[in-house]
DNA sequence: CCCATCTCGGACACAACGTCCAGCAATGTC
DNA sequence: GACATTGCTGGACGTTGTGTCCGAGATGGG
């Protein structure tokens, strides 16, 4: 890995941007945010911002690059848990996002850009294809992936709706409807694919 | 209503605008369209445009304003399918965009804008509530919203990827699907099904 | 045939993007 | 502590797209 230590001021100028994106997200919502905007606020020179950055949009992604390492980090951490439960990352996020509220509504909410969301749906499609993987030994790939993209989906889904609402439901309680919801129909569907092996011959 | 029958002259220009657009989207993807582009496929003033439509967003949504309510007259008007299958959209839904795979994936697939996403979001939900007000004879409201949300999630979600993929699988293949992975979790998360129809297709 | 209405076309102001460069400042190294 | 390296500044510049405005001309409906 190319880890040499950057430049203080490199690190110094790309938390400022970082920090007044942030700051501005939460004020405008990220598609109303300018790269004026950000060097502004950061007072930083435009011309570093392209230094740096070749976008808004890459700005934002950067901050984000750690995050999926992290979560794998800790969904494999826990083995004990994820030996026996599917789905580990679900209530982690719910907490996280319940933390970060008034961010992640900006950034992951039903109103918000889909640059973030369609990162997190990457994320989630991985982790989510491996526990499937885990958990039913399935034979037929299309039928997985088509198992991965309804529960990430539907994950996405109450997330979402969950942020964008004044609602007293706890991260605990989203996610056990969450689980309640998704759950039976992949054990089914999942279970008939691998005995019935769903449509075409192949 | 307001139905006086407009000038020839604006009708023209609409359907050029309208169509023009389809076409861009076709070979640009919506977001990479502009006006200019557009009046000048279409052979129309500037300012004519902005005369119709306040945006490029108009033009388009526009020309879903009729879906909606076509939408609702089928669904209401098959009673007799209606009364004992829940989500009868699905079907129809998957093969109208099959039929029109190119521009549906260019404008509901996963690499599109936002904006009609959304718009189907917002119609779906309605059928999508109906039905399970209808089925399920639900008390909580939230849990209802919840519910509604899942479904929604989980349908679009699919309906992209089924766009996106060449992908052999026929609309009634892919209904099948969606069928499985929702109904069974719909029916023990908002309690007794009214009636146990779980996707006899045919 | 005439009037109302629509369209044209081009000019304009504006906002944002992304590039470039010369001069100055901070940094890490020896 | 001196110095070469690297990063930052700041403002000018070209470009693209948006949305508005208006007078002149074309076209439609009664």
């Amino acid at each position: 890995m190319n880890r040499e230590r950057p430049d203080r001021r490199v690190i110094r100028t790309r938390r400022a941007l970082r920090e007044a994106l942030i700051g501005l997200i939460l004020e405008k919502g990220y598609d109303a945010v300018t790269v004026g905007d950000i060097v502004d606020r950061a007072d930083v020179g435009r011309s570093t911002f392209y230094a740096h950055f070749v976008d808004k949009d890459a700005l934002l992604l950067g901050g984000f690059s750690a995050l999926p390492t992290l979560w794998a980090e800790e969904s494999r951490g826990s083995d004990a848990d994820g030996g026996t439960i599917p789905f580990t990352f679900s209530l982690k996020m719910f907490r996280h996002a319940d933390d970060q509220r008034r961010l992640f509504r900006a950034l992951v909410g039903q109103r918000s850009g889909v640059l973030v969301q369609r990162q997190l749906d990457r994320v989630l499609s991985d982790l989510v294809r491996a526990d499937l993987e885990r958990f039913h030994a399935v034979g037929d790939d299309r039928a997985l992936e088509v198992a991965v993209r309804f529960v990430v989906s539907a994950y996405v889904g109450l997330l979402g709706w969950w942020l964008e609402h004044p609602t007293p439901a706890t991260p605990e309680e989203i996610d056990r409807a969450f689980r309640a919801l998704v759950l039976p129909g992949v054990a089914g569907f999942l279970g008939v694919a691998t005995a019935n092996s769903t449509g075409r011959s192949t």
